[in-house]
RNA sequence: GGACGCGUAGCUCAGCGGGAGAGCAUUCGCUUCACACGCGAAGGGUCGUAGGUUCAAUCCCUACCGCGUCCACCA
């Protein structure tokens, strides 16, 4: 017998377990079956399960269960990423808690040393608790972005790139983060609004004394890189003075008022200070008028040897407020506005102001790469789910700027570059390599030294989607894997992720890295609000899985997937899917206790009871809603179709009305037995996706009795239904008997309309006192009910009314007659129905309608008005000798 | 400044041209022999506002208001 509850913690780990053992998780080895693949968004290495993997994983892992029940060789990899930045401020932070050295106190070697040693002790922590969620990776094909493999594709990738042209070493200005001392990409700055200043400066005019010209800034402290001041063309102001030249003030350099286009006369004072190493468009203006770029910053954005003695090393915003109360004593300071301006912030911790910073970068040519990949989703080699995606990733792909790929970090890899003594520059994949081509190149042996910087992250999980499938090499899941199926990821990364895969794929391939996107929504509080680990409103998954079990985690994030606005996740949610999983357990302890076992050779197609034909036509419909929404990767749909079949459908009716029956034993018992056990299997195979844990143990009770098992469930066939199991005769008799005995016995439901699915007031044995009411009332009873004859069954209790028609169903009523509720509820059903009838009437009185509307529409609405006066007419007939009873 | 999305019952959300829905919460009644993580019932909505298209609009169009996200070089 089971238990009341299902126990989540006793059976989740066990039969992890038991699958994992079993190696259902790599792909089977059938040649014929058709691949599905699907490589996961490696998560942070440092990283803990957040709600927002259990949402992506979840989501992932109802197609990989969905596909490997369907019979195909199903491949999950997974893996993890080595998150350069984020690792190395992780490590470094908890070197510095424990007192130890500084990462440039321990070196280089020593420092990467340490991160290898944290990642080997920490490292499992998310794929274990993956494991918990239930994800059906193929573990033994995990990967992670800096292991050995990824490295030879990350080279390879780079040498080649390099060889093609389409990575190349600049110098310009990058986002600088001047706290980590590195660049990082245009993805990576965030850009935040702030109250911030505008002051207004005066410059003198060379020449002209008296004379100035009025400049505006945000940033004070880059005056002293100015080299130029730039007007409009157009602008009459200013006609006279291009060409002159102004006194720097606290510098005294000379620099020239230029004409550029770039100066909108309508900003400002229409003069703007140009400084070409601190600001992205004064670069270019720089680039046109062939000016000097004065770097003015230390790596960590203190003043440098340029500026003048007095700000050496000040921190840029302490120079900035000298330099502005130094003008100021100057009279040179013509005013301040308060101004609301977007100042670049590092993405991450949002703390730390980006400068724009003059260095030698490598770039990626992501214009070029950018081609193919736009032409891709375009002709729908790939498609986006949802499709409204594609729209974004056109336009970011479409004015792609070039990829700063190197990273002044020390973990990560290591970019393939060697400089030469006079600074020539050797890419190749190994340094013996580079060091023949270096003799090549100069005649003889020459000693070289490697690149210090290291990629960034996203270059290497660009590489994901075929580096974990062994490229470069040509394995043999290589070529059955990739293209992959699926990718199901977050939009926020589409970018950073997506994008350079969908880039690095068809370069390197030809072929697309994966034809179909999943995106899925952001998970938030219940209020709406971002989870922060300082607002304290961060959920923990593993402990919404030590509370509620997998189960209801996953159930619930797929419910809810399906919105395009961001997820509130609630545990009131969550706790009402734990329940719907109880509902379902119970049922199957039903099953247990009236000996619905599975029958060997039962075939659903024989069945000759009602009750048995209609719900094997409710369950086929249900399993195409399931099949259908799994494969258009509508797994709320999917989620809504099985809560409404299993607990509206099975246990409100099926369940309820098979009680009369099973209780009455003989044939028809013992076929509802088995369409019973064989419904519930169907239910079990159907969830199993969802809700993997509990429909396995279920499976794995239900064998006790009944034939044996072929498989466990994770890899049992998934139902593939014939049509023939719909039955309309039994699903209008059935529709008539829900209609009338659910409180929706209103004209609504009369007319056939989707069942409304209302619990029934149901009692399988009525007491003495029903039995004598619906004895002398059996009259008005029939007509209410609308059955053609009333039977009393003196074997039961209970009164027990047939259909007329086939006289199969057993239908028990008893204690709705409840009289004064009872007639409560008829004279507001008839009421409601006048107004119905108003409404119908009113529109087919209506000309227009009657000429202008679909005939059907119109057709529609006179059966509708007819069965609404006919339902009503009965009804109040019904009311009225109602009336005579009590 | 551009783009996208969202405003439907107290809350969280489905629905998206012809009858306003679910779960939770609230109120009432049930320890009925699968399930109180349950069963039955009740209350609760001018479907953001204003126009327009249509015989018909919560649903389509326009504008506006409110909220959110992304992108952008504005001194």
């Amino acid at each position: 017998m089971l238990d009341k509850t299902f126990d989540p913690q006793s059976v989740e780990p066990r039969l992890y377990a038991k699958w994992e053992a079993s190696g259902v998780f790599a792909p089977k080895d059938d040649p014929g079956a058709e691949p599905y693949a699907i490589v996961i968004p490696p998560p942070n290495v440092t990283g803990s399960l957040h709600i927002g993997h259990a949402l992506n994983n979840t989501l992932q892992d109802v197609l990989v269960r969905f596909e490997r029940m369907r019979g195909k060789a199903v491949l999950w990899v997974p893996g993890t990423d080595h998150a350069g930045i984020a690792t190395q401020m992780l490590v470094e932070r908890q070197l510095a808690e424990s007192g130890n050295m500084g990462r440039r106190d321990l070196g280089r070697d020593a420092f990467v040393e340490k991160v290898w040693e944290w990642k080997a002790k920490f490292g499992g922590n998310i794929v274990r608790q993956l494991r918990r969620l239930g994800a059906s990776c193929d573990w033994s094909r995990e990967r992670f972005t800096l292991d050995e493999g990824l490295s030879v594709a990350v080279r390879k990738v780079f040498v080649t790139l390099h060889k093609q042209g389409l990575i190349y070493r600049d110098k310009r200005l990058v986002n600088w983060q001047p706290e980590l001392q590195t660049a990082v990409s245009d993805l990576e700055v965030a850009n935040v609004e702030v109250n911030g200043s505008m002051w207004r400066f005066l410059y003198p005019i060379e020449g002209e004394p008296g004379r100035f010209i009025v400049v505006a800034t945000t940033r004070p402290e880059t005056m002293l890189g100015d080299t130029a001041v730039a007007v409009h063309p157009g602008d009459e102001r200013y006609q006279d003075l291009v060409g002159k030249q102004v006194r720097l003030p606290l510098v005294g350099r000379l620099i020239p008022i230029v004409a550029d286009d770039y100066a909108d006369p309508e900003k400002g004072t229409g003069a703007v200070k140009i400084t070409p190493a601190h600001d992205f468009n004064d670069f270019r203006v720089g680039q046109r008028h062939g000016l000097e770029a004065i770097n003015i910053l230390t790596p960590d954005a203190k003043l440098n040897e340029n500026a003048p003695e007095a700000y050496r090393g000040l921190d840029r915003f302490v120079a900035r407020k000298k330099i502005v109360a130094d003008l100021e004593a100057l009279g040179l300071l013509d005013g301040v506005d308060p101004n609301k301006m977007m100042v670049p912030y590092d993405e991450k911790s949002k703390l730390v102001i980006i400068e724009p910073y003059l260095t030698d970068q490598w770039y990626v040519d992501a214009k070029t790469l950018a081609q193919p990949a736009i032409k891709a989703v375009e002709d729908g080699r790939t498609v986006f789910e949802p499709k409204s995606w594609e729209r974004t990733y056109f336009e970011w792909m479409r004015n792609i700027e070039p990829w700063c790929v190197s990273r002044q970090v020390w973990w990560g890899h290591r970019i393939p570059a060697w400089f030469g003594p006079d600074g020539a520059i050797f890419v190749e994949e190994t340094e013996e390599a580079a060091l023949a081509s270096a003799q090549a190149h100069y005649g003889h042996a020459e000693a070289l030294i490697q690149d210090e910087d290291v990629l960034d992250t996203w270059f290497s999980s660009g590489l994901w989607a075929f580096s974990t499938l062994g490229w470069p090499e040509q394995t043999k899941d290589l070529a059955r894997f990739y293209p992959t199926s699926d990718l199901v990821t977050s939009f926020d990364i589409i970018f950073f992720w997506v994008a350079r895969m969908m880039m690095f794929g068809l370069h390197f391939l030809d072929e697309v890295p994966f034809h179909r996107v999943v995106f899925n929504a952001l998970i938030r509080d219940e209020h709406g609000q971002k989870m922060s680990k300082t607002k304290g409103n961060v959920v923990d998954p593993l402990e919404l899985i030590d509370e509620y079990g997998a189960d209801a985690l996953r159930f619930t994030v797929v419910a809810m997937s399906g919105q395009v606005r961001d997820i509130r996740l609630s545990r009131q949610r969550i706790e009402g899917y734990r329940n719907f999983g109880t509902k379902l357990w119970n049922a199957a302890r039903f099953c247990q206790m009236n000996g619905c076992v599975r029958v060997e050779g039962f075939d659903p197609a024989s069945v000759r009871h009602v009750q048995n034909r209609w719900i094997r036509g409710e369950a086929l419909k249900a399993a195409r809603a399931v099949t259908a929404a799994l494969e258009a990767a509508q797994m709320e749909e999917a989620a809504g179709a099985l809560y409404r079949f299993i607990w509206n459908v099975f246990c409100d009716w099926r369940l309820e009305l098979a009680k009369p029956v099973l209780a009455a034993g003989g044939e028809a018992a013992a076929e509802t037995q088995a369409m019973t056990a064989w419904t519930l299997d169907l239910i079990l195979r159907l969830l199993h996706p969802i809700m993997p844990f509990m429909t396995e143990e279920l499976w794995e009770k239900t064998a006790e009795a009944g034939p044996p098992r072929d498989s466990m469930l994770i890899t049992a066939p998934w139902p593939e239904l014939p049509d023939s199991y719909a039955d309309e005769v039994a699903a209008a008799e059935m529709a008539l008997v829900i209609a009338t005995i659910s409180e929706g016995r209103s004209v609504r439901s009369e007319l056939n309309v989707p069942v409304a699915a209302k619990p029934p007031l149901l009692v399988t044995a009525a007491g003495p006192r029903e039995r004598r009411v619906l004895e002398e009332n059996a009259e008005a009873i029939r007509q209410m009910l609308r059955v053609s004859e009333l039977r009393f069954d003196a074997a039961d209790a209970g009164a027990v009314p047939f259909l007329a028609e086939g006289a199969s169903l057993a239908l028990p009523v008893a204690e709705f007659i409840d009289l004064a509720a009872e007639k409560a509820r008829l004279a507001k059903e008839v009421a409601a129905l006048a107004g119905d009838i108003d409404r119908t009437a009113k529109k087919l009185a209506n000309p227009d309608f009657v000429a202008r509307a679909p005939e059907e529409v119109v057709e529609e609405n006179r059966e509708r008005l007819a069965e609404a006066e006919a339902a009503k007419e009965r009804l109040a007939a019904a009311l009225k000798r109602l009336e005579g009873f009590s």
